[in-house]
DNA sequence: ACTTGAGTGTGCGCTACCGAACATACCGAA
DNA sequence: TTCGGTATGTTCGGTAGCGCACACTCAAGT
C-alpha cells in the first residue's frame, strides 16, 4: 500500500487533486495490527489515521471491565475526531478491530494541513456529523434490542466497512463491542447460527445470509446507512 | 432578556467584542415554552439556539414509543450542532426541556457569521467535542447502570445547567428521557426520596442533598463534567 | 363543592441478562 | 503426538426492567 491508495479512502478520495498533493506527501501509510490500541481516554493523540482496508472501534468504558462500542470508523471516515475539533485529546479509546492498512499523519502537520485546506475540512466535518448520529443511534439501539439484534446489525456495520463476509474475532471481543457478557455473545451467535445467517469457528465469524441478517437486525441499522449516505450525498 | 445578556451564555461569553458586534445584532431573544419541539429527526434546521437560561433535550428514538436522551444543552452551548458540521438536517429531536430565555439565528445568516467568525467557530468546534463526549458516556451509562444511578446522574446534570435545585418534569418525561418506562421511574424516585436525597409533588421534583445524590449516581456524572471542563479550559 | 383527568403508586407474570462455575473442543507449540 | 491454553458451550439462581392492569390522589375548572 502507498499514499497513492487514497482512492480507497472516502473522505480522502474526495479532495480535489490540487489541494491533496501537500497532503498526500505528510501521509505515511502504516499496518494495523489487530488489538492494536490507537488512542486511550485522556491520553493526547498523536496520530490521525485514514482507514483504507482496516476497521477502528471506539468504545467507553464505566470501569475496568464493562465497555461498549461507540463507533466504528472504516474507510468511510478517519480516526482522531477530537483533533479536528480543536481538542488534543482523546475522549474514547481506539482500537484496531479489523487488521489491515491506513494511511497516517503525525497531529501536528495535520493541523497546519487542516487549516489551510478547505476541502478536507468539509469533509471530516461532514464526517463528524455522520459520527456523531451513529454514536446517537447506537445508543438508543443498546439500550433497546436484545442481543440478537444487537449482533446482527454489528456484523452488517462491520461488513459494510470492511468489505469482506467473514472477519477475524472472538466471542469475547464481541462482548465488550455490544456491553454484553460472553456467553450472552455465545448464546446469540448460536442463535444467529441456528437460522443460517451465519457460521463460526475459534476466532472467525462469516456471514451466510446477508439479507437475513437484516430482518434479524433493528431497523437502527439501516437508520445509521441513511445518516452515512446523506452526509457524503 | 436582551441580546445583551449574552453573558449567559459561556459560549457567546466567549467571543471577543470586537467579533461579538456583528453576531450579536443577528441575534433574536425568545422564550422557549416547555415541550416545544426545535428540531425533528431528517427535517432541515431552521434556528440555531444559545440557551441562556433554558434547557433543551436531544432524544433518539427507535420506534413511536420508545426514546432515549442522548444529550442535553444548556447556557454553556448551542443547539444546532449539525448546522457547524455543514448538514441542515437534524439527526435526533430536540425538545425543550426546562423552559426559559435562549437567543436564537436563523440558519442562513448564521452560516455566513460562522464562517467569517473565527472565535465563534473555535468555540463551537470545543462545544462539540464536550458534547460528543457527552453522548459516549451516557450511551455506556445506560447500558450499564441501574435506573436509580441514571436518575441520579440526570438530576445532578440538569441542575448544572439549569443553576436551580428544583424543575418542572413529570415522572412520564423522564422516562422518555432515560429509556426506561414511567413506572421504573416512580420507582426510582421512591427510592431516592426514601434516603431523602430529592422530593417531589405532581409535576415537580426538587433536590435536597447534592452530595448525596452524587454518591447515588454512577461515576458518568463526574466524567462527562470533566470533559467539558477541558474543553472550556 | 364536585367532577375530571393527569400524575403517581402498586402488583403480577415474564424476559433478557447477569455472575459464577464448570464442561468441552479446538489449535498451535514443544 | 501430546499438551496447554484459549475459545466456545451449558447450567443455575438471581435481578432489573418490561407490559399490563388497576387503584389512588391531587389540582384545576365549571
Amino acid at each position: 500500500m502507498t499514499t497513492e491508495d487514497r482512492a480507497a479512502n472516502r473522505v480522502l478520495a474526495k479532495i480535489p487533486r490540487k489541494e491533496y498533493a501537500r497532503l498526500g506527501a505528510a501521509l505515511e501509510p502504516v499496518y494495523l495490527d489487530l488489538s492494536q490500541v490507537l488512542y486511550e481516554p485522556g491520553k493526547a493523540i498523536r496520530y490521525v489515521y485514514f482507514p483504507l482496508d482496516c476497521l477502528i472501534s471506539l468504545l467507553t468504558s464505566v470501569d475496568k471491565r464493562r465497555t461498549l462500542e461507540v463507533g466504528m470508523v472504516g474507510n468511510e471516515g478517519m480516526a482522531g475526531m477530537p483533533f479536528i475539533l480543536g481538542m488534543g485529546i482523546s475522549g474514547v479509546r481506539a482500537i484496531v478491530q479489523g487488521r489491515g492498512n491506513a494511511l497516517r499523519m503525525a497531529s501536528a502537520p495535520f493541523r497546519v494541513e487542516f487549516d489551510r485546506n478547505r476541502p478536507l475540512r468539509d469533509a471530516l466535518y461532514r464526517y463528524t456529523y455522520a459520527l456523531m448520529a451513529q454514536i446517537s443511534q447506537t445508543a438508543a439501539c443498546n439500550r433497546f434490542h436484545d442481543g440478537e439484534a444487537r449482533l446482527a446489525r454489528w456484523l452488517l456495520m462491520t461488513r459494510d466497512r470492511v468489505k469482506s463476509d467473514d472477519f477475524s474475532l472472538t466471542h469475547e471481543f464481541l462482548a465488550h463491542m455490544l456491553g454484553l457478557r460472553r456467553e450472552g455473545i455465545t448464546e446469540a451467535a448460536i442463535a444467529l447460527k441456528e437460522l443460517e445467517l451465519i457460521t463460526y469457528t475459534r476466532g472467525r465469524i462469516r456471514i451466510l445470509n446477508v439479507k437475513g441478517l437484516m430482518a434479524a437486525s433493528c431497523t437502527c441499522y439501516q437508520a445509521v446507512k441513511t445518516v452515512y449516505d446523506r452526509a457524503q450525498r
